[in-house]
DNA sequence: CAATAATTCAATTGATTGATTGAATAAAAG
DNA sequence: CTTTTATTCAATCAATCAATTGAATTATTG
């Protein structure tokens, strides 16, 4: 190998090393809906703060994370949108060639398949006509960080409540954090038995913003 | 971390696991050319036998390669476009936000912002109102695996003997491996010493390939 | 100075394990 | 039955080293 092949091939095989730990994939998870703090994190993933801070640390060093400094906190979050798009494609190749990781999606979300779900561009098309309704699943301070033109935020603690004040005649389009987020899944399930037309769309919060669709910030 | 995202997670992480091991990157590198046996690659990489089988076998497990078996050979090749993605994908990151590599890249092509390189989208439609000639600058073997459309082979062992007989009043645009490769570099430094005007091609084959573009076989 | 937030340190646990090689084995071809 | 090709096995060397925790330390705020 050329020394220059061999030292990228290193540099390279360093950022992989850091994604080599579930831990860490489930940090980058929910630093891809926003930046947080160290604490925040640690009870988020259930390790303790030193031990998250050394997670942490890893991922700084692979420069898949960066961190802001505001009084006492400090705040991580991702370096760029390709460290989301490097995921999913991460998390592509695992699903497609993967039998463990299909088998794994099946048993879990056996909806799958019944609800098929539509994709980004589709959406998008279908929002300039104004014909869909938009819906964002996910925790109130999610949401605020950035999610897709005129959605409407339900938090999925308050998922059931809120769906009996829903009035509208148009299709319903549900999105939450990702392809493994049961969130948008459930929303689609409960409107759909009160009549809606729902759909889910196909992947979540962070792919639509990595991909370089329109974010609104509210 | 609910029991399906742990496993999910841990199978991603054992896909990243895969790719942390400059070795690895580097037999997926000549993997993403075209499909290879045990003991070529083996040849290629400098690793003797046993050992680049242990290391495929890996890839294999993590689901990155697939193995054909002809007469005594066995053949490995990527299992798809996706896995090219995947790579390019971790190359970018690395090179967006790794200084270390930055810094690497520059010192060992000092060319990089010298000959600033042509698109492929750019390269397609120069293509159509047939502007440009286009040289793979890559081992006939690997030409002959696939290459772009209208494509003329130049092995780089043969660039400068083979230079003296190109005549042509078209531009001239040349690819190479990937964007680590430095034969496109010489084939225009040299080209351009002869009074052509050449141009490199942003990525190399790998990359056009798995972004969709067409593919010519030969 | 006290309280809060995070990092760093030292130590433990637990695990591995990861790359490598020579030798044995298996599988196919001639 | 021999040759070729690749896998698998057993063993070695080399490390690490990775995750985790409690305690000490640093930095900031009030």
């Amino acid at each position: 190998m050329s020394p220059l092949k061999q030292l990228l091939n290193e540099q390279l095989s360093l950022v992989a090393q850091s994604l080599a730990s579930p831990q860490r994939l489930e940090i980058l998870e929910y630093l891809s809906q926003t930046e947080r703090s160290v604490d925040e994190l640690s009870q988020l993933v259930g390790l303790n703060v030193a031990n998250t801070s050394r997670h942490l640390q890893v991922l700084k060093q692979a420069a898949l994370v960066i961190v802001r400094r505001e009084g006492k906190k400090r705040f991580y979050k991702l370096t760029g949108n390709d460290v989301t798009n490097l995921i999913t494609s991460l998390r592509k190749t695992a699903e497609i060639h993967l039998a463990e990781v299909e088998r794994l999606m099946h048993s879990y979300i056996s909806y799958k398949d019944d609800l098929e779900a539509i994709s980004a561009q589709e959406l998008l098309d279908r929002s300039k006509n104004d014909e869909v309704m938009v819906l964002d699943i996910r925790p109130e301070k999610e949401f605020h960080a950035g999610h897709l033109p005129n959605a409407i935020n339900v938090p999925p603690n308050e998922l059931l409540q809120r769906i009996s004040y829903i009035e509208s005649d148009k299709d319903i389009v549900a999105y939450c954090r990702g392809p493994y987020c049961l969130f948008s899944y459930n929303a689609v399930e409960a409107l759909r038995e009160k009549g809606f037309k729902a759909q889910r769309l196909e992947d979540g919060f962070p792919e639509w913003k990595a991909a370089g669709y329109p974010v609104q910030h509210t």
